[in-house]
RNA sequence: GAGCCAUUAGCUCAGUUGGCAGAGCACCUGACUUUUAAUCAGGGUGUCCCAGGUUCGAGUCCUGGAUGGCUCACCA
């Protein structure tokens, strides 16, 4: 514990009035209280609730006392409510304690609902017990926690003076609750697989390492679920999805946090095509249940998610925004030359698919606003998505980008395992020629597909960056309760 | 990783040309039994992010560092 030498003026007060307390026998952290009803469901329901006893628990969050009578607003989950505490109604003692109680302390209280002549629902207290006394002063009832930094690093107070942080939270978690709902309508079948791989699988990035004493082994921990959830449709599940946090070791920005929510899902005997239909109408009846529109507003911007969405050849969308037509451009060598020609940074071992890809993200994702699925992908890129029949230089898959930002990656996966052991064996020459982000080999992965996998198609949606979008949240510290940061000191 | 910006009381923020460290809220003392950003009277509670430097004198200028934000890079 603190020495109180040290405290400031704030918190030795408060430490004094705990010792008060306790020197009256008044235990400052009180047990269970039991609770008639919620602040909001009162306020809301005035008349049901006038003249009636209501017992209510929750943290003072402001005080304004006049002489023998004191109002104090005390928040719950729900919300908040006036409380009113008279010295006829307490008595001296319990009233002495009511006015010395401090903004931030949690009490249970028990009264009778009314309303004051200025029209406000309030709880005039018969009674009341301090839960939990508390020793440091909130942050100020009007302007809140501005500080991002403490912020995020102290979510508790951010939660407790910011109702908006809540509420985003809150939506969070009804968005996840509607997709598993959506999901399960359908038959999909919710399952768990490994954080901790042996070889990190099934995207391009960066892992995080760690090690197993007992196995003496080094682990990765997960990139993505994808090659796990692919070994259950070779076992026989034909719907299966997973929502749970990916972990990848690369930079943070508004966009990025080292681990993120992902939901990844996939369904036998199905393909791309089947992938865009449930991404459209889960995110739209996502958007509906939950903020009652598919017409939302993101930082300024209306975005309309209403199905059917715009779909976009990403062949065509480059020809489109940057004039480059790749269907004319054979060689990977003229390809990275007309992109030279257009400012691009090209260092020379680009394949013909990295510069299509790196003209789109240059030119044609950021003009992306209304979602769109962006199609054929090439295969260069796409080391898992099956090639498409009349151009096996493309694949069957697609992006969906909504304010410029990709939200979903699908394909239809990729069964068979001679083309799948020779994309794993591209990619190898990309690591050992110093791409440490290219994919591994998964001989286990390989030898699933030889026993045979159904069609499927595959779908990944990034949980942060949806819930960012629908609560228009700028950044994606905003909808993670807990960020990464660096420790003080 | 690079550039720009920020860091002053518990919180939100001022701080002029380099000249005694400020306000509002919160807090403390007193008044007030339907107030509501309650009001009225009084009280300033501080490692000016840290370490150096310049100067008679630094919150302010210079150098280095820490943390955060934004942009870029990275990240399909």
């Amino acid at each position: 514990m603190a020495n109180v030498e040290e405290l400031n003026e704030l918190m030795r007060v408060r430490r004094e009035k705990l010792n008060e307390l306790r020197q009256k026998g008044i235990e400052p952290y009180g047990e269970k209280f039991e609770r008639s009803n919620y602040a909001q469901e009162i306020v809301d329901n005035f008349e049901k609730y006038d003249g009636q006893q209501v017992k209510l628990a929750g943290r003072i969050m402001a005080k304004r006392g006049h002489g023998k009578a004191c109002f104090a607003n005390l928040q719950d989950v729900s919300g908040t409510i006036q409380i009113y505490g008279r010295l006829n109604d307490l008595g001296e003692e319990a009233y002495s304690m009511f006015e010395k109680l401090d903004i931030g302390d949690i009490i249970g209280l028990e009264g009778t609902v009314f309303k004051t002549r200025r029209g406000e629902v309030t709880v005039s207290l018969t009674g009341f017990v301090i839960l939990s006394k508390s020793l440091r002063p909130l942050p100020e009832k009007w302007h809140g926690l501005k500080d991002v930094d403490l912020r995020y690093r102290q979510r508790y107070v951010d939660l407790t003076v910011n109702p908006e942080v809540r509420s985003t939270f809150v939506i969070r978690s009804r968005i996840v609750r509607e997709i598993r709902n959506y999901l399960d309508k359908l038959g999909f079948l919710e399952v768990e697989t490994p954080m901790m791989h042996p070889i990190a699988g099934g995207a391009a990035a960066r892992p995080f390492i760690t090690h197993h004493n007992a196995l003496d082994m080094d682990l990765f921990l997960r990139i993505a679920p994808e090659l796990y959830l692919k070994r259950l449709l070779v076992g026989g599940f034909d719907k299966v999805y997973e929502i749970n946090r990916n972990f990848r070791n690369e930079g943070i920005s508004t966009k990025h946090n080292p681990e993120f929510t992902m939901l990844e899902l996939y369904q036998a005997y199905g393909d791309v095509e089947d992938m865009m239909e449930i991404t459209e109408n889960l995110i739209s009846s996502v958007a509906q249940k939950v903020l009652g529109t598919t017409k939302i507003r993101y930082q300024e911007q209306e975005i309309d998610l209403t199905p059917p969405w715009k779909r976009l050849p990403m062949l065509e969308a480059v020809k489109q925004y940057s004039g480059l037509d790749f269907n004319s451009i054979t060689s990977a060598e003229e390809a990275r030359n007309k992109a030279k020609e257009l400012g691009l940074e090209i260092e020379g071992h680009e394949s013909w698919g990295d510069v299509l890809n790196i003209v789109f993200e240059e030119f044609v994702e950021p003009k992306l606003i209304q979602p769109t699925f962006v199609l054929d992908y090439p295969v260069e890129i796409s080391p898992l998505a099956k090639r498409k029949k009349d151009n096996p230089g493309l694949t069957h898959r697609f992006e969906l980008f909504i304010y410029g930002r990709e939200m979903a990656n699908a394909f239809s996966e990729l069964n068979d395992p001679i083309d799948q052991k020779q994309r794993f064996e591209k990619q190898l020459e990309k690591r050992n020629a110093g791409d440490d982000e290219a994919h591994m080999m998964d001989e286990d992965y390989i030898q699933a597909l030889e026993y045979g996998m159904p069609p499927a198609g595959g779908l990944g949606i990034g949980i942060d960056r949806l819930v960012m979008l629908l609560t228009d949240s700028p950044s994606i510290r905003d909808v993670i309760l807990f960020p990464l940061m660096r420790p003080r000191d």
